[in-house]
DNA sequence: TTGCGGAATTAGTCCGACATAATATGCAAG
DNA sequence: CTTGCATATTATGTCGGACTAATTCCGCAA
């Protein structure tokens, strides 16, 4: 890192000695410093050294600095040794899924390998989630996923709502399975689905309309058919796959 | 919760003043805090209230206790908020998938069904690996299996040296993958697959000789043939899948 | 050149105080 | 008796300073 404005608690008057005391100033440097490991800002290996120094250049507390670092640690970004300083883990060590980290991912320019892995992620879960969808729904879970698809017909993906519904019916599939471990993994799909559906926006791919093929995978579901709904799961990856990796002149 | 015992510094001696200074009295905190939620001893929605109290019942300064806790936090299984105190979230909000958070659901005896739906997991991911591995997999990737799998062929499952190379071989078969993604993954597959294992042990069930079908995998992989490689990790877990039902009564 | 011991550095822990926000309480008005 | 607002309470958030302990680094001596 090079420069780094501060993000404490006086940004306007920027004097030194007043209290700040908001609430989360502490979840903001931890976001500041996510963002920054995650986008390459900070590389691995790289010490965030002297905590009093980085402190005092973010303008906070060591309370608050430390408390965040404390949080990044939890995600497996950092460790600190006694003398070596806190240093950036190897990527290798990041916990990918967790769904801040895959925030920080998503909220400056993801790169692309990245996006194409979280997508292989998906091609592998989310049919064989279908599957199991269609073996463990229940009324609840059908109508969840009903309500998501009716959202869905309401809204283009050009508008948040769609988005939302859209992240809300592969959800529903996921809850569906009524296995916490794959609902868990809910959220990095989520992050998944919603980049493409932005990014597909935002080249102006011909908006096809996604609504036929998540009825498809609704209603087999819902009809408890596994090999239906897995195919047809299948097939809506397929073809969010296809128009991305076009979108990205793959 | 009901009681504890202090995990403190004055472990010994017990009498609070003197200065303990260790080095890990977070980690152990943590460590302590997150297995009792995760293996259920406090429940979501239950406060860690007063914080203050707790440090004092732990006998550990506010700070330790604050920046264990932050951890927890990173790890989705607390959230802090200004006089509702500290409350242990839903379990749908918890990083299942953290390598942590599982050690600590590992750590005593572990919920059936989070173990069944673990190896769901398995089930889905590993096979799709194995095709993907076999399609990408270079010398160094070839090399670190055929080494877990000598490795394999010297020690039984009976031995911790065993289950580390059978936890290894599986490893590198993501790591062959080349998705950082699905590598992150290796932590939480790796637990069941650890688990399993010495479960197979505990319960005497016929020493099946698991080299032979591993050794199959790591054929098809570097050999480079996808459907093979599918198939034989396929039968693989199965097999496990199998054993761990059976054992399990289910 | 190598090995050892001390100095410097950096994170870890403890403490006490105050700020802030959300809840709980009590009082007054309808 | 109920409602609503002002106030007290409480738990977390933040601050700054002091001291500890573990490493690493470096200089000195064998």
């Amino acid at each position: 890192m090079t420069t780094q404005e501060p993000i404490g608690p006086h940004e306007e008057g920027g004097r030194r000695g007043e209290r700040s005391t908001g609430r989360r100033l502490r979840g903001a440097i931890a976001h500041y410093l996510g963002s920054a490991i995650v986008s390459g800002a900070i590389k691995p290996g790289e010490r965030l050294t002297t905590e009093v120094a980085n402190a005092e250049a973010l303008d906070v507390s060591r309370t608050a600095y430390r408390e965040a670092v404390r949080e990044l640690t939890g995600k497996g970004l950092v460790e600190s040794r006694t003398k070596a300083g806190t240093r950036v883990l190897p990527r290798k060590r990041w916990n990918l899924l967790d769904p801040e980290v895959l925030a920080w991912a998503f909220s400056g320019e993801p790169d692309p390998t990245f996006v194409r892995n979280l997508f292989e992620l998906r091609v592998i879960v989310e049919p064989a989630a279908a599957r199991l969808a269609a073996e463990r729904r229940d009324k609840d879970d059908i109508r969840e996923m009903r309500s998501a698809l009716a959202r869905m017909r309401r809204h283009t993906l050009a508008t948040e709502a769609g988005r939302l519904a859209d992240r809300a019916f592969h959800d529903a599939v996921l809850q569906a399975t009524h296995n916490d471990v794959l609902i868990t993994l809910s959220a990095s799909i989520g992050a998944a689905v919603n980049w493409t559906t932005q990014f597909k926006q935002r080249t102006r791919a011909l908006p096809r309309d996604p609504v036929p093929d998540h009825a498809r995978v609704a209603d087999a579901i819902a009809a408890g058919d596994p090999d239906a709904a897995e195919r047809a799961m299948r097939a809506l990856i397929d073809m969010a796959l296809d128009d991305t990796r076009h979108a990205m002149g793959d």
